[in-house]
DNA sequence: TCCATATCGATGCATTTGCATCTATATGGA
DNA sequence: TCCATATAGATGCAAATGCATCGATATGGA
């Protein structure tokens, strides 16, 4: 079967989106570490059941929206739990599944991480671009979102 | 120390920058298991390695070219090695190092991952955004980088 | 020349990830 | 009701990654 080849303006732009998004999540990582605090991907998880509320989440709830495997989304959870940060609930209507919710110090968690995931945002992005180029950027970068909806 | 929060056009900038990146190169890295293909970070130094010719590289040339860490560009490249796609030879004068270069086999194998990762960013991006957008995209992704250089 | 320090690349060990599979419960049709 | 199949979540094992450190060579100053 005949493979397409991609224009060189596609090219060019996707080099550019692989390079700068590694660029910006290392340095995000970085200042975590030196913070002594946990990856992005905690903040993530925790982000997620924050905006949940009191209702928490299903565990397969929260593969699409941290763009996680199935797996990882339990051993992550697993060590939420361990760190006290959620606390796994049965649920009363399907035994074999369970519901997940943010405790009080993982909100405080998630709170210490936004301190410094936010400057980091504010600091390379934020400072870069003005707001409405900010705009413009998250607008194209929809339109390559998967799969592809609108805005 | 007082942390800077960030404007809201950042955040979702941001947001949507981290999920497309990741989801691209997930359906990206997708495709090329799906063809019995090794991972982008091969590709990645096949190519710089083809470019440089056949002076070759250094190991820590590569290391800001491909954004490994020390470490991960030296397990990669044995690697490469094991599976015949470069060779490494001792460079005179510096006995502490090494050059690398691809081989013909590397060449080819290079092409072979092109086939399915061009057409991924044909199908990813050049499908979704026109050439006018593609440029505007990878200008404002540029303004990203860092260090902070010219385009 | 000698030694302290820096750089290149490799590697031991612990942690994390990926893949495949497992257990347990749920669901739907005969 | 019974059984085949599907779904939720966990996990054993292998591969990959991160971290710290090592051995070897280079470099620069006393």
């Amino acid at each position: 079967m005949a493979k397409r080849s991609p224009s060189p303006e596609a090219v060019t732009a996707w080099a550019r989106l692989m390079r700068v998004s590694r660029q910006l999540v290392e340095k995000t990582e970085d200042a975590l570490k030196a913070g002594g605090l946990p990856p992005l991907a905690w903040y993530d998880v925790l982000h997620e059941l924050a905006e949940a509320g009191e209702g928490g989440l299903r565990p397969f709830e929260l593969i699409d929206r941290v763009l996680l495997a199935q797996y990882g989304v339990s051993r992550l959870l697993a060590r939420l739990e361990a760190e006290g940060l959620v606390e796994k609930l049965p649920v009363s209507d399907d035994g074999r599944g369970q519901t997940v919710r943010i405790t009080p110090s993982g909100r405080d968690m998630r709170r210490r991480i936004w301190t410094v995931y936010g400057a980091s945002i504010a600091e390379l992005m934020g400072d870069r671009l003005s707001a409405d180029e900010l705009k413009t950027l998250a607008t194209l970068l929809a339109r390559l979102r998967h799969p592809p909806i609108g805005n």
